[in-house]
DNA sequence: ACCCATTGAATGATCATTCAATCAATGGCT
DNA sequence: AGCCATTGATTGAATGATCATTCAATGGGT
């Protein structure tokens, strides 16, 4: 049962409520699987009855669009107000980006496995791509740039985006690797692979571990 | 309609259909995701009846379970055969696993569709994690093995397990940005940045691109 | 004529979805 | 304060669709 705020009340408002059921939504997919999860599952994982999730979104696809925008959504805020700090130069921020990536509350085995299960269904789904498309277009924008900046500052061959999107690759191959071997992969593990990526290419501008 | 063999006659041996029908169910899951994939469809795509695959599959569960080993099979198949070759080097048996991962036989739309909906569905079931373990951990300790003896060359402080670790993330990771950004991530593209990664970290073993 | 692969209609289970009925809270009224 | 009336949230049983699974009947191959 998940319960986002406790209330003795029987009734709340709606926002509160379809927070409550994308919740259950995500604990649900995390437990069963998008396949195992139905909407009594979802009802039932919220306190709830059978009917409402039904009543508060138009279908079950509707309800796991919203799923995955709150998730994506919760993502970006993760790192963006992270980069907002003031004095950060590009490759502190580029260790904000890493830090949120495997942060807790974004990097843990319920969440990884809704992520990897909306993958899995988003191959033929366009919708779902669309959701997670301007937000990844969007991280893999700014972390090129940042990579600009440090290339241009040592004169190195490499190609920014092309980092970039190496980054972002080891990010999404860690995080399926975690999932799948948990005990083999870890966040701390993921963090110290990636920071000795970094160092070998860009060595006065990373560290092995900070 | 997949077919395998082309055959006039309406009867075959059971590993025939077998097969054909594991083809079919790769075909689905390609086209309608796992959770789109029904005996029906899996039938229609085989050019066969209805109850045919729960003859010969004891349920459909077993028959999910006999196509990801397939699968896991096929792709054992392609990197384990290239480290066969004779004369090959350390480095260039890690550029093979690279070509194998790569090769358009195994990473193509529809496999990596495939590959991607058992792994969203891998997270919570015990005998699809079975199934890649032990052929993940194989390959993972062959290329460990294999960047050993390339550390030691050099005497560069880094530990061969993690770089292995790191290649497969970025195999993983490439994959899903494949699947879901065709336009901005190609097999080419993959490749070459996997190579800039290993001419970074070992540039008297690997070139930027061969 | 026999064997065995194959068929496809029948069965029952699971599920999303609907909606009329129910219930709690709130505010106005005495 | 006590007492409705109204509003709107919530329930859960009913409905119909979808699907895995079964099996008696079929018919091709040998």
């Amino acid at each position: 049962m998940i319960e986002t705020k406790q209330k003795k009340s029987r009734t709340a408002s709606p926002e509160v409520r379809k927070r409550q059921i994308v919740d259950a939504t995500i604990a649900s997919i995390g437990k069963h699987g998008i396949s195992g999860t139905t909407m009594a599952s979802v009802a039932r994982l919220a306190g709830l009855s059978a009917g409402l999730a039904n009543f508060y979104f138009k279908s079950k696809d509707a309800l796991l669009e919203e799923t995955l925008r709150c998730l994506a959504m919760e993502h970006r805020e993760q790192w963006s107000t992270r980069l907002q700090a003031p004095d950060l130069d590009a490759p502190a921020k580029i260790v904000a980006v890493i830090d949120a990536q495997f942060h807790t509350s974004i990097c843990n085995r319920k969440k990884l496995a809704v992520w990897f299960a909306f993958f899995g269904e988003a191959a033929y789904r366009k919708s779902y791509r669309r959701i997670t498309t301007s937000i990844d277009a969007e991280r893999l924008d700014v972390v090129a740039g940042l990579f600009d900046k440090i290339i241009k500052e040592v004169g190195s061959p490499l190609d920014p985006k092309g980092v970039a999107r190496t980054l972002e690759s080891l990010f999404d191959g860690f995080w399926l690797n975690m999932l799948m071997y948990p005990d083999q992969f870890s966040r701390e593990m993921a963090k110290a692979q990636i920071f000795d990526y970094l160092h070998t290419s860009f060595p006065r501008h990373f560290t092995p571990m900070p």
